[in-house]
This record gives structure tokens, C-alpha cells and sequence, in this order.
RNA sequence: GCCCCCGUAGCUCAGUCGGAUAGAGCACAGGAUUCCUAAUCCUGGUGCCGCAGGUUCGAUUCCUGCCGGGGGCACCA
């Protein structure tokens, strides 16, 4: 029923009525302070150029408007310098809650999105290690963004980019090679940029298993690609089970290799050259990314020959384009901002639009416990990792942290208040109101009460301040995916669900719901409930938390 | 030196498109439960929205400069 849309339609006739254009300034919102109404507008103040009149005459030709037009509409009031305040019956909101109950999962999608197809690339950590927490910000970020934009009417598909080409993977070999022989008694260095970390031992263990006595006879190159291919099947398989086990989806891995082996590298430089937007210069080969803005020219294959990590994500990103999509999401680490002109350079160069690539910068996550900064340098520390994080905390509260905090501001992450049941970790408060809802019901259940269907004169019912603030807030639930689909931020879904779990228990605190003055009144109330449940189940989803029965 | 992000209450942070007296939680103090989960609720007060200009009916919000914190400036990824 959505109130906004109704106040709009109902300014929008008074506006043509006028034979006036709608002013692109014109907004209509909620006020801050209740007192001002359900919904307040600009309107008349916006109009004033073209009524050529006081904004406070305008405005009382549109209240009189409203009043005559809006039947939904209790009140319109004038204050301030010529807002324009529109209050709701209780009817109006009592049908909110219906609205949410038949809709079900369903409440709160959109059609915003319009089917627009949507790549939402994540986490894409090289596999030459663990997942630490850090990717964990970037994959919760990454995965509840698609989760919303498909709430919101987009068809959105999730992918994680496999470097498994390339200098990274060789010193991964290397790294390993250098453990094996060691492990084998044998004298040999780690060189100084290989990898350090005590699971190179581990995976070492396995080549050396795997590979029998044909690995310790290999040649050196031999071995290491044999290692190579164990590292990188063996740390995949731990960065996939780690990412299951954070409840975050890739619908597809896509390898680099397979980029360069179909020759996809070599098309995109063709391209780019046939389109001068890539020349020769001391024996590499550049991509004019001042074209579009970047501040030099970048290189695609350096003068030895070999590729840079560029050269072949423009060839990918040409690849996700190609395969349809209207819009590719990058979710990367803010250290990586550096990157974001040359890579709108190349979309550019590809012939699409800017806004065709939007990347999502997630800041660093600052570890601690109890207030102490926990080091989070190469060394295996105890919660470094992504795996140990979410058994410590459970996968819930991490990923309700995570997503507590715009993305690109920095975040700690305090092991000892994730762990707590307190509001400075309001994923259990959010969860709590759930378990109390289902408490009730089960309750009822018990008692054999049964609210039947939400029909309008039991909803009647529901009729005092404290109904009316909980069903006010429940009709702002799309409001509330559409503005973090808008704007790619989850957070703004955990706030608008630490909100409503707070309405939720300051009503339960003061309103019992089985032992309601009558049976009609309990029966509205168990459908205040059964909708303020629903739009937390549906909140928490967009999160991937869970939303438990009973605690 | 250049570029990006951040600067809002003692602390941690919200505040798409400029709006009315700038919000929440925590912390601190006091109170509430014979009753559907006290992992809860209620009552207390706090701000030169980093600083200085500009734009306008109106700026925490937009523009410019400065200060402070973080990050980035590779033929690394």
C-alpha cells in the first residue's frame, strides 16, 4: 500500500492539476521527529518558483487537496516555513500488516531492479593461502549485496575470480618445493619473496604423499608445478569450505588459465591495439588509460614478456560483459583503490559506460580482543583466519558485524564483544525479538488460540501508539531494500533491523499479547507479531543470518 | 608531492536526493520480572557535526582551502 506512493500519486494530480512540472527537488519522507506526522514534503517550498506565490498559500491549496483527494489521510497539517505534514489513519497502517503476512518472504521485494542482469564479483583472494578476516568483510559484503539487488528485482549472479595463472601461483610452487625438500632432509632456502605461512608445511606433507617417490626424482620445474597443483587444489578446497561455511554462494569460479588458454588475453590486446588504445613502447605493451581519465598509461604485457594481473582482468571483464551482464559489481579491498581509474579505463575503452562498473571499496578490518589490537602480520596468529574467526564467534554474529558498518569505513572487529550477548552486538538483540515472536506462538499453540486470517476489523484492534509505531515501521521494510539496493550498502538493512527489534521489545514489554482484555485484540496482536516476524526473517536473510526459533 | 576514504556525544558509529529542536547503542546512575524468554524494558544529559570561507530562503549534507587519521601512488597482485 505503501504510503509514500499514495502521498505522491495524491501531490502529483494536484501538480498537473496546476499545469505545473514536478520539481526534481521535491521529497517526501518521514519526518525526524514524529510530532510532524507519518510523512512530510517539501513540496510547496520546491513550487515557489513556479506558483510565483507564498510557499504558505501553496501549501494550503495542497492540504486542502490532499484532504479532499486522500481518503487514507487523517490529518494535514502546515508547519515550519511550509512543509507540509500528512498523517495516516490507523487503518491505513493496520493494513501493513496483512500486507506482510500474505505476502510472506516475498515482502519486501521490488521490481526496482527490473530483471537488470548484475555480476557481483567476490572475495577473488588468490589461492596461495587461507581466507583471513579481511576477505571474510568483503565476502559477507559481497554475498548479502546480491542477496539484496535480488530482493529488489535484479537478477543478480556471484563469481569468484581464480588467479591461478601467473607469478603469484610460482612462488606458491616454489614455496611448497622449498617445504618438501626440507621436510625430505634435503638443503634448501626459502627465497625471500616465497610464501611463510606454517600450512605450506602442511600442504608440502600432502605433495610429498601425493607425489610418492616420483616427486623427490622430479626436476626442479617439474616439481614445482606438481606442487603447485597440490597447493592450489588443496587450498582452494579449504578457501570453498570456508566460504560454505560462511554461508557465502559463487555460482561460478572462474579461472584465469582458462582466459589464457582460450586466447581471450591476446583478443582483448587486438582490440584495444585496432582501437588505438594500446600502442608499443620500450618493449611492453600499454593501454592508453589516460584516455578515460587514469593517470598514466598501464601495462599489459611487461617487457619480459609476461602479463600483468591487468592484462587479463580486462580481458574478464570484457568476458562478464559479453556474457550479458548490464552491470558488473566489483567488491574489492580498499588498499586496492588505486586500481579503480585504470579499470573504469578499460570498461570505457570496451565501449561501455562508466557506470557500467561499480566497485565497492571494503575497508581494512582492525582484529582485536578485549580492546588489544590483535597483530595481523603473515604469521599464523590464532584468529587471523576466516575459519578460526567463525568458530570463535559463529557465523552470524561475524557476518551481522560485518555487515554493521558502511563498507568503506574501517571496522573493528572485537572478538570478545562478538561474543557477547550485549547491544554492542546487536545480532542477538535482532535474533532475540525473533525467538521471543515464536515464543508466543508456541504459546498460543499451546493454548490452542488460533488468530485466523488478518482481516480488517480484528486488525482494527490495533490501535495505540505503540501498534501503530511497530506497523509504521513494517510498511518502511521496501523503503529499506530499496535504498540498500540503491545505494550497495547492507548495512543500512541491519540498522533498519536493530530498529525494528527494539520496537519489537519495548511493545512486548508493555503489551501482552495472550493476555489481551479480549479475544480480538489478542488475535490482532498475534498478527502484529506474526508480521513483525516475518520482515525480521526476511531482514536477517538479506544478511544470510539466521533467524532461530527459540534461544 | 599527487590521488582516494574517514573526521558527528566520553567510546563505537548511523544520518541515498540540502530541510523543522542532529540520532542509536555502549559506558555511567537509578528503577522494572508472582505475567507470553530480563539475551528485555523504563528514566536520567551530553554535541563549535575537525577548522575557515563560499553557494542559498535554509548546510552535518554541496564547492574551495586548511588541519588530523588511514590507505594508495610498479613493466606486483
Amino acid at each position: 500500500m505503501r504510503a509514500n506512493k499514495a502521498l505522491e500519486t495524491a501531490l502529483a494530480a494536484f501538480v498537473s492539476e496546476r499545469g505545473w512540472q514536478w520539481p526534481d527537488k521535491t521529497t517526501v519522507e518521514p519526518p525526524k521527529d514524529k510530532r510532524f506526522g507519518d510523512l512530510a514534503t517539501n513540496l510547496a517550498m520546491v513550487l515557489a518558483p513556479q506558483a510565483k506565490a507564498n510557499p504558505r498559500a501553496t501549501a494550503e491549496d495542497i492540504a486542502a487537496h490532499l484532504r479532499a483527494a486522500c481518503p487514507d489521510l487523517a490529518a494535514v497539517d502546515i508547519a515550519g516555513p511550509a512543509f507540509i505534514n500528512a498523517t495516516f489513519t490507523p487503518a491505513f497502517w493496520q493494513k501493513t500488516a496483512a500486507e506482510a503476512i500474505e505476502a510472506g518472504a516475498a515482502y519486501g521485494r521490488l521490481d526496482a531492479g527490473a530483471g537488470k542482469k548484475v555480476m557481483v564479483e567476490y572475495v577473488s583472494a588468490n589461492p596461495t593461502g587461507p581466507l583471513h578476516i579481511g576477505h571474510g568483510r568483503g565476502a559477507a559484503v559481497g554475498d548479502s549485496l546480491a542477496r539484496i539487488l535480488r530482493a529488489a528485482g535484479y537478477d543478480a549472479r556471484t563469481e569468484y575470480y581464480l588467479n591461478d595463472a601467473g607469478r603469484q601461483m610460482r612462488l606458491l610452487g616454489t614455496s611448497v618445493w622449498v617445504r618438501a625438500q626440507q621436510a625430505l632432509g634435503r638443503d634448501a632456502e626459502l627465497p625471500e619473496d616465497c610464501y611463510k605461512g606454517d600450512y605450506i608445511k602442511d600442504v608440502a606433507k600432502i605433495a610429498l604423499e601425493r607425489g610418492g617417490d616420483a616427486l623427490p626424482a622430479m626436476d626442479e620445474a617439474a616439481a614445482v608445478d606438481f606442487c603447485r597443483q597440490v597447493a592450489q587444489d588443496e587450498i582452494l578446497a579449504g578457501i570453498k569450505k570456508d566460504l560454505e561455511d560462511f554461508r557465502c554462494e559463487h555460482q561460478v569460479w572462474f579461472s584465469e588459465k582458462s582466459l589464457l588458454e582460450a586466447g581471450k588475453v591476446e583478443e582483448t590486446f587486438e582490440l584495444l591495439r585496432s582501437q588505438g588504445r594500446a600502442y608499443d613502447k620500450d618493449g611492453a605493451f600499454w593501454f592508453r588509460s589516460t584516455d578515460f581519465g587514469d593517470d598514466k598509461d598501464r601495462v599489459l604485457r611487461k617487457s619480459d614478456g609476461s602479463l600483468t594481473y591487468f592484462a587479463s582482468d580486462i580481458a574478464y571483464h570484457d568476458d562478464k560483459y559479453r556474457r550479458g551482464f548490464d552491470l558488473v559489481v566489483d567488491i574489492w579491498g580498499a588498499d586496492h583503490h588505486g586500481y579503480v581509474p585504470r579499470m573504469s579505463a578499460a570498461v570505457q575503452a570496451l565501449g561501455r559506460e562508466a557506470g557500467d562498473l561499480r566497485v565497492i571499496l571494503v575497508q581494512l578490518v582492525n582484529l582485536l580482543q578485549g580492546g588489544e589490537q590483535i597483530a595481523m602480520s603473515t604469521r599464523a596468529g590464532k584468529f587471523e583466519t576466516l575459519a578460526d574467526v567463525c568458530a570463535e564467534v559463529g557465523a552470524d554474529a561475524a557476518r551481522f558485524t560485518f555487515l554493521s558498518r558502511k563498507s568503506d569505513s574501517h571496522l573493528d572487529f572485537d572478538l570478545e564483544l562478538v561474543k557477547q550477548r550485549s547491544m554492542d552486538n546487536p545480532v542477538y538483540y535482532v535474533q532475540y525479538a525473533h525467538a521471543r515472536i515464536n515464543s508466543v506462538f508456541r504459546k498460543a499453540a499451546d493454548e490452542g488460540v488460533d488468530a485466523g486470517r488478518p482481516d480488517a476489523a480484528t486488525l482494527a484492534r490495533l490501535d495505540t501508539e505503540a501498534d501503530l509505531d511497530l506497523l509504521r515501521h513494517l510498511e518502511r521494510y521496501p523503503d529499506c531494500v530499496a535504498t540498500a539496493a540503491e545505494s550497495m550498502s547492507p548495512h543500512h538493512v541491519s540498522y533498519y533491523l536493530t530498529e525494528l527489534a527494539g520496537l519489537l521489545h519495548r511493545y512486548y514489554t508493555v503489551n501482552q499479547v495472550l493476555a489481551a482484555p479480549d479475544a480480538d485484540t489478542v488475535r490482532a496482536r498475534l498478527h502484529l507479531l506474526a508480521a513483525t516476524a516475518q520482515v525480521i526473517r526476511n531482514g536477517l536473510d538479506l544478511l544470510g543470518v539466521d533467524a532461530p526459533e527459540a534461544m
